[in-house]
DNA sequence: TATGCACCCTGTAGCAACTACAGGGTCAAG
DNA sequence: CTTGACCCTGTAGTTGCTACAGGGTGCATA
């Protein structure tokens, strides 16, 4: 049995857009399937496997070359695993590097919603505290800056 | 005294680079500039004000779109906070959104790495994970997207 | 005076990872 | 035989910059 998908079934059966398969075989992610005698796209079982690796990964929040690296790694069945593992390992690593980064912003911004109970734009806090801190330090930066002419 | 910066000096006091800050001006976040006699931008406190709010707001997240909805009211004295409330607390949702999305993630991702022990790719449990399961839910995708042939 | 260097100018192209047309061709149903 | 859903290529848009290329300017130094 032949198992043949056009771009729209493939889309359907791995949830992706039409546009990001053509995509995908553009950036050579995907092999370029057969076509059929209107020039249509033919895919078979190895691209279903190989887009449905490739969706999971981008879920995972791999970038286009790390996926990229996982699946030249993952047709050499003979090599270590250690490849792979770094590579996890190391999108693991920015993974939290990001939530670490969010978190500090969410806490900034929230403590700048908390702060604002006025009425007017004038006095909203979090104008305020958006705004840069007109102190000593943003006074040096001035001077710093030179060309300040009376 | 007449506060006068060159587009380096400007850069230099708010940390921005210089090309970045030619990019606000050109997507009117950042009123143009008068011109010195050599066509060179010469800057005055208040853009340094203004660019100090949109670098400090962008570090908190928000968007150019924001920024610019900030900006205006920000300009508004008058007008109620409330609209900047709104906005301050969308973003802080979104942000939330994004922790948890990048949380889920990081914990699937965790539970793949530990899995595997394996050394050869044949059996690598990082691999496998990111393959697509052939399971009875794809080969029912397989039937639905049709097509397929003996 | 020349000359070097750091700075400035405009305009355009590139990055990621798609997404969205425009302007066609194909195919099956009614 | 027409309608509508599909398919094709190629190009441009998205976000927020960043990086040239190919010029001009301003100041210090040999």
């Amino acid at each position: 049995m032949v198992l043949q998908l056009s771009i729209g079934d493939l889309a359907k059966a791995t949830g992706t857009k039409v546009e990001t398969i053509r995509y995908y075989e553009r950036v050579a992610l995907l092999p370029a399937p057969a076509r059929t005698a209107a020039n249509y796209r033919s895919y078979d079982a190895s691209h279903l496997a190989r887009l449905g690796f490739i969706r999971r990964s981008r879920e995972l929040g791999f970038s286009i070359e790390e996926v990229r690296d996982l699946l030249s790694l993952s047709d050499q069945k003979d090599r270590s695993c250690a490849e792979v593992d770094v590579i996890a390992r190391k999108h693991l690593e920015d993974v939290d590097a990001r939530i670490a980064t969010l978190q500090k912003l969410r806490h900034e911004l929230d403590a700048i919603i908390r702060r604002c109970h006025s009425d007017t734009i004038a006095d909203c806090r979090i104008i305020e505290a958006l705004a840069p801190q007109m102190d000593a330090s943003s006074e040096a930066a001035k001077r710093n800056a030179g060309r300040a002419r009376h």
